[in-house]
DNA sequence: TTTCTGTATATAAGTTCTTATATATGCAAT
DNA sequence: ATTGCATATATAAGAACTTATATACAGAAA
């Protein structure tokens, strides 16, 4: 679970409610990781039952009393172990690649209008990364944010990496359907990559 | 739920045990979708109900009896209905990156160490993959196969170019990480990516 | 001879994550 | 006027997935 540590991340730079940590989250590792607030308050009220938050109720007027979590020296040491720990690989889930897995089952047409619309994704979320790491380097009043600013904008770049390698598959590979005669596949890419 | 498509799409091309099941999942499309056994028998019962497959058992004389599973009619058009769906990109849960983006809390060597580690990770999938590739291209007996050749191939084309990018970037982070003075962050990268 | 791997089934318990629902208010836009 | 968005909490129900456990035999390796 590593959403516990996550939160215990966020937490360690300042304390805050569940409905800011949604924030955060959805602001900065949202391409690396995303959680509901239905899974967030009943994770940060186990963490206070074990000890790695405490929590204090600040009421307001005109909205719901707010529920601040701050983080404890045990929840510290906890983030600090989890962090140090080397990890495996996760293992992926990528239903659109069943789809083209299958694609065999497909009229051409109908499996170029799947890489296609897929593609028009990955463009898109490009170039969300793009923007993003833009406004990061525009941004010089991040004053004591060094090491901050530094770490988010190295997993970005990874995010990045990763983008343009799915768009250069797109783009690949539906140029080589699309050039395949309509005899299937022998005329194809596959012929072709067997010499 | 693309499990269960996954399963209509091995299904579709011949008919075969949970068992049988799991060792195709494994053997070609491991690298974006992985399932257990514990999970397989109870969906493929889920899907006879629904009159998606259809089970015969064979009895053996040394062997628990296999429980063969058919795909039908019904259980053909939903995949391909499925299959010609476009779905969007699936939300990414990357632990390794939750370290790296809170890696400020770690020591330069820590913090080195982590990604040397996840490298050598990504490098062994990386051998893997080629060596998959290398076995699929010296391939001559896929008569009749050249279909599910074809698209097996362009999957395993991106696992492949993720896994470069993956590596690139860790190789770069690397560096960039080990290059940076003493005195923090402000001697490293970060100046220098400001200018 | 014992241990490990492979064939083949399956359930139970638990974790993680998603989706739906509920409450209550302020403020801005249409 | 009313819709939608933002603030702030939270529960319930269910889907999806993991890990542990169970049975039973064959064959190979140590």
């Amino acid at each position: 679970m590593s959403l516990k540590y996550a939160l215990l991340g966020f937490l360690n730079h300042s304390s805050m409610t569940g409905y800011d940590l949604k924030q955060h989250f959805d602001r900065s590792v949202r391409h690396f990781w995303s959680a509901n607030l239905s899974q967030m308050y009943p994770t940060l009220s186990q963490m206070e039952k074990d000890g790695l938050l405490t929590m204090e109720v600040e009421n307001q007027e005109k909205h719901p009393p707010r529920k601040v979590y701050r983080i404890t020296g045990a929840g510290r040491r906890e983030l600090k172990q989890w962090l140090a720990e080397p990890i495996g690989l996760p293992s992926l889930r990528i239903p659109f690649l069943v789809k083209v897995f299958f694609g065999g089952c497909l009229e051409k047409e109908e499996i170029i209008a799947l890489l296609k619309d897929h593609l028009s994704r990955h463009r898109a979320l490009m170039d969300r990364y793009l923007q993003i790491r833009k406004e990061i380097m525009e941004h010089p009043e991040s004053k004591g944010m060094e090491k901050e600013f530094f770490f988010g904008n190295l997993t970005l770049g990874v995010g990045i990496k990763i983008e343009q390698a799915w768009i250069d598959w797109l783009e690949e590979s539906v140029a080589n359907i699309e050039e395949m005669n309509e005899s299937g596949v022998r005329g194809g890419v596959l012929t072709d990559q067997r010499g």
